[in-house]
DNA sequence: CGCTAGGCTGCAACGTGTTTCAGTCTCTGG
DNA sequence: CCAGAGACTGAAACACGTTGCAGCCTAGCG
């Protein structure tokens, strides 16, 4: 049962993509204010005005969902982040910054943040190409931030997938309550230092 | 070595800690097979000749479950690992060493794995307790086997959590199709080498 | 040895993710 | 402009985690 989603099939009509993004907005509305639990189907398919088949058309799983708004908003945050490039020289230093720009802004919304990272984490292989499409434009961000040469950035890539898998994990740990906020950034710090070392 | 079994209530009879063993070896055995979708309360109920009630009794929901089982093959695995010691000195390479074991060990078992590792990242804060006993149990496990006297482990203890962040990240990443073997085995060397830098 | 409190059983019921389907609407090719 | 193909709708139904409950059983106490 192979899918044809946006993803491979691009939208054909306008309303479509109206559709698309309604179900987008109310998803991460209803995420933001309740997490993860308050995101009910039936729900999201009432407020963006779509039919619960529709909505399972256009995403075959709340995981799905959830992976997609992660995936748009991860987009937003890359564009905001080149709007106000850093002024740091140390590649280290660089993604320290801006990850904890990036933490700041999930502590502004943890509700929102707990609902995509679950997702992310709790995604088995069916949404393994949405996984992967968020994953490589997490590296991609974090290559920018780092502010290395491309060739530089592909001698480091294990170190940056380190630091990606520290991200996620204390995000996700935070969140849950799992772990205190200042554990959370010494890790994340500790993780970006490996950027700096002989590779 | 904090002994730390279910909620504060100790087991008062015989038959209740069978009942308990029953459950999480039959829950073993379902994951093996399925892995956590197989995992079903009716069917471990079934299997471990024990009421449904009964089992929500023992375990307030299916994560605590799956949590308790990882609980219980960690204190196994610790078991083990401590009948073999190591002959390598250099922190990092004994660590890389010992999750190599247990990396193989998942490979033998990866839906019983999977079925784990999902139920630790997914759970939220009621499973607080659970998650916090098994961090525990696995920082323990990591010092351990660093071989680094106890001082010394304490001072870095932030490189430990990224270790075992990267650790929890790539296994699942890995179980779930999300990456490859040489990237999980790559960036866990990697984060092992932040054992040995300056604290 | 009987009594009581609490644990255990079997079962029904509820909530939410997911599937299915018949009927209706919309878009596109001719 | 029309017909067919495909998309959308509304609603019902199914699956599985979870809860609630009435009655039985066991353990420990008097």
């Amino acid at each position: 049962m192979t899918t044809q989603h946006q993803d491979a099939a691009p939208v054909r009509t306008a309303r479509q993509r109206e559709r698309r993004r309604r179900i987008l907005d109310s998803t991460a509305q209803l995420a933001s204010a309740g997490g993860f639990d308050a995101v009910q189907m039936r729900e999201v398919a009432e407020s963006s005005q779509v039919a619960l088949g529709t909505l399972y058309r256009y995403f075959p799983s709340k995981i799905h969902l959830l992976v997609a708004v992660l995936h748009d908003q991860l987009e937003q945050l890359h564009a905001t982040l080149r709007e106000r490039p850093l002024e740091e020289h140390d590649p280290a230093d660089r993604l320290v910054r801006t990850l904890r720009r990036a933490f700041r802004a999930h502590r502004r919304d943890p509700r929102l943040a707990e609902a995509m990272m679950r997702a992310l984490l709790f995604a088995d292989r069916s949404v393994q190409r949405e996984v992967v499409a968020v994953t490589r434009l997490t590296t991609a961000l974090l290559i920018d931030a780092s502010g290395l040469p491309a060739e530089e950035a592909d001698r480091r890539l294990s170190a940056i997938r380190v630091i990606r898998h520290t991200w996620h994990s204390t995000l996700l740990s935070w969140l849950s309550g799992h772990s205190t906020l200042a554990e959370a950034q010494a890790d994340i710090e500790t993780a970006c230092g490996l950027v700096s070392r002989a590779p």
